[in-house]
DNA sequence: TCTAAATTAATAGTATTACTATCATTAATA
DNA sequence: TATTAATGATAGTAATACTATTAATTTAGA
């Protein structure tokens, strides 16, 4: 017997729950894969029917469409950086050293666990950097909103934000401050990859940097 | 004879300038439209072209691709802020009232401009939110930015980070801090009005909470 | 003004896509 | 064993990005 631990994600995201069976899983999973691969305008349904060995009839009785299993994606991620959060800063009393552990999650790759379907931590990091904006940039997003679909997102921000009033009750803006750190620090990471003009890189340790730029950030406005 | 203003775009960008004919303007305004109407995932060149009384045919030989036109959009737009930005802060001596006219207009509605061919700002406004980040998330990224299409989003982060090291010649992070509170700029404003819990935001004035909390956030960092 | 070249319109067509429908088959359960 | 549920196989629809071809129209140059 072993110590395990499941995320569970809005059932609004879902028809059928893809923790609830084999295929499920294998969708979740070649999706992790796929997205990761070709980006997500180019991942469709056929393709990740055929890396499962399935039909696209099987996949559409889990998810409606495709924009639901990336946010399912998404917001797996971000339930499992929230759980990470809360047992990471447990018994820290110092709400400085509080802040550091969650500003070095959100900006470093996501650790190894030992769920018992292990999806590439590596691609999801890939996908919350290259894919997350579009889970939010569309036109129903209100419609989407409705169905608490971005909520592991708001409680993680929500998390943040408390811990920087312990910082600092008197700080203005700590929602606003939260999102932008989390945002910053997936796109500053692409930045530094991709565009790295807009960014101070030097081709050494991006995430350090990351990581660097957004404690300066942090600190300098709370303090 | 009245003085006018025009914005060239990299001509990597279309296969035939778009300013160099009417049909051409009309593309550009009537995509400015249905881009903001629809979101760019609806938005489709068979609809474009029933807009404009023509056929996909015609905008195909201005435009390699649906892609091309929101860069083009884009980097209309970056051109135009940079203009604003230069003609703004010249005469002003003051490094600190430099930047406060920079995030001054990159948090503010484009103001409305005597160019010939008005394109409708407000529009242009909801695009560079809520469109930008997918002509730059994208897989062939590289081959994008190899043929300069992010030049002007490049300079005008560059010129933003100029002024940083012109008020604080020590600050260690002046480009990513440049671009963060850009895409902050745009980021922020989306949020408020579509997910304010990830914000401060109390329903009155987006624009100014953006402004305010974005000059905090910059000159308590270098400062 | 006439002619040639360039531009645009009209139309058709291809491959891919998201998504739906139907029915046979297999696996799980009672 | 009988019933139910999950999956597979197959087909089909409407939309989409994009290409090709030819005809009509506009423009520019001689």
């Amino acid at each position: 017997m072993e110590f395990q631990i499941s995320f569970k994600v809005s059932d609004a995201i879902y028809v059928k729950d893809p923790e609830s069976s084999t295929i499920g899983r294998q969708i979740i999973k070649s999706s992790i894969d796929l997205i990761n691969d070709l980006g997500f305008e180019h991942f469709t349904l056929k393709k990740l029917a055929i890396e499962i060995n399935s039909t696209e009839a099987t996949i559409y009785r889990y998810f409606e469409n495709k924009h639901k299993i990336l946010l399912y994606i998404l917001n797996w991620y971000w339930c499992y950086i929230e759980y990470l959060v809360m047992f990471n800063i447990n018994n820290v009393d110092k709400p400085k050293e509080k802040l550091e552990i969650i500003i070095k999650l959100v900006t470093q790759e996501l650790p190894d666990s030992n769920h018992k379907f292990d999806y590439n931590k590596k691609y999801i990091n890939n996908i919350i950097i290259s894919e997350s904006s579009k889970a939010y940039l569309v036109k129903n997003i209100d419609e989407i909103n409705a169905h608490n679909s971005f909520k592991p997102y708001k409680e993680l921000c929500n998390t943040l934000a408390n811990n920087i009033l312990d910082f600092n009750p008197n700080y203005k803006y700590p929602r606003s401050l939260s999102s932008t750190i989390i945002e910053t620090a997936h796109n500053h990471v692409f930045f530094c990859e991709n565009l790295p003009n807009l960014t101070d890189s030097k081709d050494t340790n991006n995430t350090e940097l990351t990581y660097n730029f957004l404690h300066e950030l942090l600190f300098s406005s709370i303090s």
